[in-house]
DNA sequence: CCCTGATTCGC
DNA sequence: GCGAATCAGG
């Protein structure tokens, strides 16, 4: 394969819209992620930030001195990783904490080295390790426990957990977006989708003569980020 | 080991 | 100019 005109361009728009070598070389086809990197310094392409690279900053402060490394022998139960902090600040609808480490199975009850877990009621659980000598103070209950409300965003939308088959399940917005939810219209018997959305996802099967082909795409191709 | 991009160097 | 081989970090 040869870089022709058509290719470099490709090469070009994928390369600026973040595509990864790899991924530009198999759309392109023919040619290895090596030859996409290779060409893509020889058109002078602006370089991307390199995993080698990465934390190369020379003298910009004082060497900050290796930490001293904590020793930290025992992995012990990691406890559970916090949730990304959702985008708004604000309005966020109190969420049970529920997400504590199962109580070991039941096994070993009574080994003087294991973790105990201990449920102390609606509050969720506490931890009593091995090394504690003192015992745990339990969290004081919530005075009450509510159902979660829906975000504002998301309350008259159809969710995930509205999907069935008789609704459509076309998805609105992106995945992790505040708002992203499902069309929610009455599906189009036998389809997944309303009768607007099936227009959307399927076409009917034309005579080669009369298709089109498809209109150049305006910059880099259907990649979303 | 998988991935990544940068660089080198023989062709 | 090209790209495989290699390097080196995540």
């Amino acid at each position: 394969m040869s870089w022709t005109e058509e290719r470099i361009e490709r090469l070009k728009s994928m390369w600026a819209d973040g595509s990864t070598a790899s991924q530009i070389a198999e759309d392109l086809g023919g040619v290895s992620r090596n030859a996409v990197i290779g060409k893509a310094h020889r058109l002078g392409l602006e370089s991307r930030p390199s995993p080698v690279k990465a934390g190369e900053e020379k003298e910009k402060k004082a060497k900050a001195p290796p930490a001293p490394r904590a020793a930290k022998p025992t992995p012990v139960p990691k406890p559970v990783p916090a949730a990304p902090e959702p985008r708004a600040a604000e309005a966020e609808p109190p969420r049970p904490v529920v997400s504590a480490p199962v109580e070991p199975a039941q096994g070993k009850r009574s080994d003087p080295g294991a973790i105990q877990y201990r449920s102390v009621g609606p509050g969720g659980f506490i931890r009593q390790g091995p090394g504690d000598t003192q015992a745990p103070i339990p969290p004081a209950p919530p005075r009450r426990l509510v159902p979660a409300k829906p975000s504002a965003e998301v309350a008259d939308k159809t969710s995930l957990l509205d999907l069935n088959d008789r609704v459509c399940r076309w998805p609105m917005g992106h995945p992790g977006e505040p708002d992203f939810h499902f069309c929610g219209n009455p599906a189009n018997p036998g389809y997944p989708y309303c009768v607007d959305h099936c227009g959307v996802a399927y076409q009917a099967q034309l005579p080669r003569r009369d298709r089109r082909p498809p209109p150049p795409l305006p910059f880099g191709g259907p990649r979303v980020r």
